[in-house]
RNA sequence: GGGCGGCUAGCUCAGCUGGGAGAGCGCCAGCUUGACAUGCUGGAGGUCGGGGGUUCGAAACCCUCGCCGCCCACCA
């Protein structure tokens, strides 16, 4: 067995004999309960990130433990077509070529989408093996695979039968670069420093408002202006016209609510082809609705001279000439936010234009009845409440997208003006028999495929002994910020298609940002290649790392240290498993089990630890506090088992001790079972190095009967043991003695077996007489310390010994906590004050 | 504008329902200790963001202020 942990040796191979075997494919006619997870499909934009790898990691862990404790798991893999973001790395790997997608053609585009499909997703499948990702590839699905596909257009198909699905005019959120319209959920809000200006509109029959405003070019739009109906300074002018300076319009004067009296001079012009508000103002007043804008961002005002030109350009041009009409009367500086595409970051033009959209009414109300009944659990709990608080405000939503990339909406229409909506293209109209049809050349918006994902995934619509057997699954781990764009929506949509909520747990982890806590991305030059530090500290370091963190409160900056750490951590396992098993006889010692008779201290106190840790680890997964499970294992392993138990068994090992072999391995077989889900490979490996005949570690059981080694005798008994070790390794690096040698004395109180132990461990001689030699030392008064060790460090903490003692006992003083306090506390508090009055007596023995 | 999270050792973070301030890394000192120098032993380092309050007792609960971050939102 080498002497290091060297994960690239190990990590190679375990994955295909897992695969081949077998291991992580799910059968739907098991007789197991079913534990089911679809694995969140990352985007086929790119390769995987560190947040994928976070993620992965924590599902994984889920997936491994339910196996271990007798479930029929499913871990279903698959990725996302992404459609506007797929498009726009095209578009960008094109422009980089010097080429657009119109040039090269709709055919041509398709082709290399599909190419790159083909290239990023091994990218994807190859990074998830890596990671140890234990999925049932023979599962593996795709947003746009053709299944898939089926069951988007049925979705689609039901709303539109249900009257959910309508297409009508409205004020959208247009992106000019991506030609499309997106969703409010889409539109990244940024800060922007612009400038309000005032401008005077001349009312009929004299006199004039002036109005704010940070988008001048929009006035060429103008269809109105609204004042607030309880603002005294334009009372009068409700019902009169004001006339829009550079083209002459007539626009009525309205009295809105909306109009905040406040903000500017409380006049607002009102533009409901180009802003929200004002569209919202123009239908309660039946304002003229005018479209100023062409799709491309452009100016479209014919016959002005502004006609064609870029909304910044013509805003420019505008305000010189406003100007020399002497019709602004100021400028500020203003800070506001501005809506941005979130896939390219051109800024949102708000504009009219006929979508398809999608009524969430009955949808929201049966999400929120789920809530109300329990049926959705969130981890951390706060998290329930955003998403309870965005499902209230939910409006309408825009499925329709005018991209080259994605699911066709399955509406056709004949020359005669029928219009047929089907899962499979129609051949002819169903109306009138005519042909040809033409297909809506609308795409939808990526995460209406998305929100189908736990039972599009298993065969829906179609009943398959799959959707039958696994549907609904049990946990979605994902980032906060896709809980409404995607966990709400898959809520929703699973209890209307399915009638039952998807998951009845959901798990928020956090984000990991760069060291200097900047966003981790790969413009930024901040991003880290899990990859990268698979190679430097293998898959297991990265997985322990990763749900070390990922329930986090807050966000964590990645702290490369913390990984390397957790390869030590493999290295130790390593290295306690070879000291084992250089234990002459242990190959043979086939069967464990003698070690029932537990005669020695080290032994029952480390099976006590070892219970203690089981639950521990336990209690963390079940939950989802992943860390106290990471952190229970590593202060068992290193703290305990490496730094105690095997020191202590150490010679009982080299003298092939029958009981010490036993109680090791039992340790080390129940330590890789328990550590198994969060480091698969290093765990499997060491598992198949124990002596037997093994199957995988991967499915043998979860430990869950190690109560009955609980043994607080023990572990008081051994605690004594360790006070008093490390008070004479304290005091013999204070002194400057040699790290070995010298006496114990043992006096009355302190038991054989303890003193005995700390002997053996402090590497001192145990003698049973006072007067013999001058060394060494202590515990809890029943052993006399030496003469001649007196110095200043053992001074400083007589003091600081002291200084505890009167914080204590002036507690202890105190009536009001004697009375009030509870009785153990009092006791617990005493015992302390007793503890330290022996050991400074110690301390001061001479 | 509303909501949420964070502020704990030099750094990255734990500290759950209030009762002795923790870990990893880093730092200092000492160790070729028959598994591991990817190691071992000992140690330094914190008025738990500031200020009030509740309590016998507060890092934890309440109020308030200050920064940092995120989410939501139709004030142009």
């Amino acid at each position: 067995m080498p002497k290091a942990f060297d994960p690239q040796a190990v990590e190679a191979g375990w994955y295909a004999r897992w695969e081949a075997d077998r291991l992580f494919v799910a059968d739907p006619a098991s007789d197991r309960e079913k534990f089911a997870l679809a694995f969140p499909p990352p985007n086929i934009t790119g390769e995987l990130h560190m947040g994928h790898a976070l993620q992965t990691a924590v599902y994984d862990l889920l997936a491994r433990y339910r196996r271990m404790t007798g479930y029929e798991v499913l871990f279903l893999p698959g990725y996302d077509h992404a459609a506007i973001a797929t498009q726009n790395v095209i578009e960008k790997q094109l422009a980089r070529e010097g080429a657009t997608k119109e040039e090269l053609g709709r055919e041509k585009f398709d082709a290399r989408v599909n190419a790159w499909y083909e290239q990023v997703g091994a990218t994807i499948i190859n990074q998830l093996r890596l990671l140890g990702a234990s999925m049932d590839w023979t599962r593996l699905r795709f947003t746009m695979d053709s299944r898939y596909y089926r069951s988007v257009m049925t979705a689609f198909v039901v709303f539109y039968e249900k009257g959910w699905i309508y297409r009508a005019p409205r004020i959208v959120n247009w992106c000019p670069h991506d030609r499309s319209a997106i969703s409010d959920l889409e539109v990244e809000w940024r800060e922007h420093q612009d400038t309000l200006y005032f401008i005077r509109y001349p009312v009929k029959g004299g006199g004039e408002v002036t109005i704010a405003t940070v988008r001048p070019e929009t006035m060429l739009a103008d269809t109105g202006v609204a004042v607030n109906p309880s603002d005294p300074r334009y009372r009068d002018l409700v019902g009169h016209t004001a006339i829009l300076p550079l083209v002459g319009r007539e626009l009525p004067i309205v009295a809105d609510e909306a109009v905040e009296k406040d903000f500017g001079t409380g006049a607002l012009k009102v533009t409901p082809g180009h802003d929200a508000l004002d569209y919202e103002i123009g239908q309660r007043h039946g304002l003229e609705i005018i479209d100023s804008m062409n799709l491309d961002g452009s100016m479209h005002v014919p016959g002005l001279p502004y006609d064609g030109m870029l909304a910044l350009e013509a805003r420019n041009k505008i305000v010189d000439e406003l100007k020399a009409q002497d019709l602004i009367v100021k400028e500020e500086p203003y800070v506001h936010q501005v809506g941005h595409c979130d896939r390219c970051g051109f800024v949102i033009e708000p504009l009219i234009s006929e979508q398809w959209w999608l009524r969430m009414e009955e949808m929201r109300d049966k999400a929120l009845a789920a809530s109300q009944a329990g049926e959705v659990r969130w981890h951390p709990e706060r998290y329930e409440r955003t998403y309870l608080d965005w499902l209230r405000g939910l409006r309408d939503w825009n499925i329709g997208r005018q991209l080259w990339l994605g699911h066709r909406v399955p509406v056709y229409r004949c020359e005669n003006g029928h219009q047929i909506v089907a899962v499979d293209p129609p051949s002819e109209c169903s109306e009138c028999g005519g042909t040809p049809l033409t297909q809506d050349p609308d795409v939808l918006d990526t995460w209406f495929s998305s929100a189908l994902w736990p039972y599009a995934t298993l065969g829906w619509p179609d009943e398959t002994e799959d959707l039958e057997a696994f549907y609904p699954t049990d946990i979605n781990c994902t980032a906060r910020e896709i809980i409404n764009l995607w966990v709400s929506r898959m809520i929703m949509t699973g209890l209307e298609f399915m009638g039952e909520v998807p998951f009845a747990d959901i798990a928020i982890h956090c984000i990991v940002q760069a060291a200097d806590g900047r966003r981790m991305s790969k413009s930024l030059g901040t991003g880290i290649d899990p990859r990268d530090l698979i190679s430097k500290y293998g898959a297991d370091a990265l997985r322990a790392w990763a749900t070390s963190v990922a329930m986090s409160s807050q966000d964590v900056r990645f702290d490369e240290s913390r990984v390397e750490g957790y390869r030590r951590f493999c290295n130790k396992l390593w290295n306690a498993t070879r000291l084992v098993l250089s234990s002459p006889g242990y190959e043979t010692a086939a069967t464990p089990g003698t070690f029932e008779a537990r005669e020695h201290l080290e032994d029952r106190w480390i099976l006590s630890r070892l219970s203690a840790a089981a639950r521990d680890i336990t209690d963390g997964i079940e939950g989802f506090t992943f860390q106290d499970s990471i952190n229970a294992a590593y202060g068992f392993t290193w703290n305990e088992f490496c730094d105690w138990y095997l020191e202590a068994v150490k010679e009982r090992l080299r003298d092939g001790d029958v009981a010490a072999q036993d109680v090791a391995h039992f340790c080390l077989d129940n330590l890789f079972r328990l550590l198994h889900p969060f480091m698969p490979f290093v765990t499997e490996e060491l598992w198949s190095r124990l002596p037997g005949d093994r199957d995988y570690l991967m499915r043998t059981e979860w430990p869950t009967q190690l109560g009955r080694f609980l043994d607080p005798g023990a572990e008081e008994e051994f605690q004594d043991v360790m006070t008093i070790v490390e008070e004479v390794r304290g005091h013999r690096q204070n002194s400057g003695a040699p790290p070995r040698g010298g006496q114990i004395h043992l006096e009355g109180g302190v038991s054989h077996t303890v003193a005995n132990l700390a002997a053996r461990l402090a590497h001192l001689e145990l003698v049973h007489t006072l007067d013999k030699g001058t060394p060494l030392a202590a515990a809890d008064g029943k052993v006399s310390f030496p003469a001649g060790a007196r110095d200043a460090k053992r001074d400083k903490e007589i003091k600081k010994l002291e200084s505890d003692l009167a914080r204590i006992q002036a507690k202890l003083a105190n009536s009001n906590f004697v009375s009030k306090a509870p009785q153990e506390v009092v006791d617990e508090t005493q015992q302390r004050a007793d503890a330290l009055e022996a050991a400074i007596t110690r301390l001061k023995l001479e």
